[in-house]
DNA sequence: AGCTTGTACTTGATGGCGTTAAGTCACCTA
DNA sequence: TAGGTGACTTAACGCCATCAAGTACAAGCT
């Protein structure tokens, strides 16, 4: 085998490779519009794959199933939640930065509105392990760390009232507060029976009157 | 036509009709069962008949269709949500009303968890009408009214900051409180990775910490 | 008493879904 | 140039909700 030989090799193994990402790449765009546009239950493989101008068993060569292509869409988008989220943990005080946190949770959630139901809205399977039979990674932890830690700091520097000491109880009550506004506006919002205050005021209300309520010392 | 023909008549018409009554209520309470045993999705109209008997065409004799039956199981849940909202109705300072009114809501999501996903955790069709031509009544109105009212009765009062005199975004912010933990609850409660504090317990602290940063007076 | 009618329910289909088995065919390797 | 690889297709399976066309039986009329 020549030198000339390997290179082409090479070369045509790695085209293909792109060729094969190329495809799968489109695969994931085709189904994020139409997860965007029909919701993630109402789209079928078939009409992904026709979006693209492939059959629906195409998917099958690059995705295990219609929940492994889910997946690889959510992962991205907790990736660009926990930037979001990254970016503020420079904030020195806590209590400012769990502030800001949850504005940062819910522009993402109020802009990303079909993978949010999916990431925080339908019921997690749980126990899920990988191919290395270790458990997969959970991309939810990671924003939840953030907003964890943030309250734990706030605890250790006294500035909670003492019987909200339990970091997860203050943590959790902090992310469901957000959580709620954005997850009855996302399923109720077309009620007309219900006349909606604009959810980022709410959330703004919220996150103001959970820290007022949880603070131990009176300010403002 | 005699007088005892006519009352064969009407008790053979009361038989017929009370069958019929028996049949659809056996339907009813075959798809409840499975409906939290296996979750509203995964259960099959196949399934509930097959509980009771019958084919699954059967069951279209008696409903229109899978989303009719849902329904009307949920309007009968939606009452006892109603009625339980009601007798607390009662208590006489709006805040302490509001205080429990959270906590009954959130009692009866977690004991009635695949109802209140159906009820709350799901994308509602907007603009139902029914046969009348008029709007579908919607009940979850009602549990809102309460929360409205109760929000409005405290905002007269004075009893609530000056910048959360908006009795919507009020009533919003505590119903989206109770609501986020239930449901981030419902969702993710067989995660692994997060250390879950128990669930009405958080919504204790929720509704006191919600009600503590909303209070103008500075009390406890 | 016998015929008609209404109706609760079944049988057998339709079209759509996610997914799989068995190809096909172009390209790369040797 | 023969053989293999792998991306993709065709055809199917079993499931679903739902519908059209029966069947069987009780009720009502004459």
């Amino acid at each position: 085998m020549s030198v000339t030989t390997t290179l082409i090799q090479s070369r045509s193994l790695a085209r293909r490779e792109r060729q094969k990402a190329e495809t799968r790449q489109s695969i994931l765009d085709a189904a994020r519009a139409l997860f965007v546009t029909d919701g993630i239950e109402a789209t079928t493989m078939r009409a992904i794959a026709s979006k693209i101008g492939y059959t629906a068993t195409a998917i099958y060569h690059h995705f295990r199933d219609k929940d492994a292509l889910i997946e690889e869409l959510c992962v991205a988008d907790f990736t660009a939640l926990g930037k979001a989220m990254y970016n503020i943990g420079q904030i020195e005080d806590p209590v400012e930065r769990l502030r800001t946190l949850g504005m940062a949770y819910a522009g993402f959630a109020l802009e990303n509105p079909s993978q949010y139901r999916f990431m925080f809205m339908t019921q997690q399977r749980h126990g899920q392990l990988n191919d290395n039979g270790r458990p997969t990674h959970k991309p939810d932890e990671d924003a939840y760390q953030f907003v964890f830690q943030t309250v734990n700091e706030g605890i250790r520097a006294h500035r909670f009232r003492p019987e909200l000491e339990n970091p997860h109880e203050l943590a959790q009550m902090m992310w469901a507060g957000v959580h709620g506004v954005v997850s009855l506006w996302l399923t109720h919002a077309d009620d007309p029976y219900i006349k909606w205050h604009p959810p980022l005021d709410t959330i703004r209300s919220m996150v103001n009157v959970m820290i007022r309520g949880a603070l131990r010392e009176r300010t403002q």
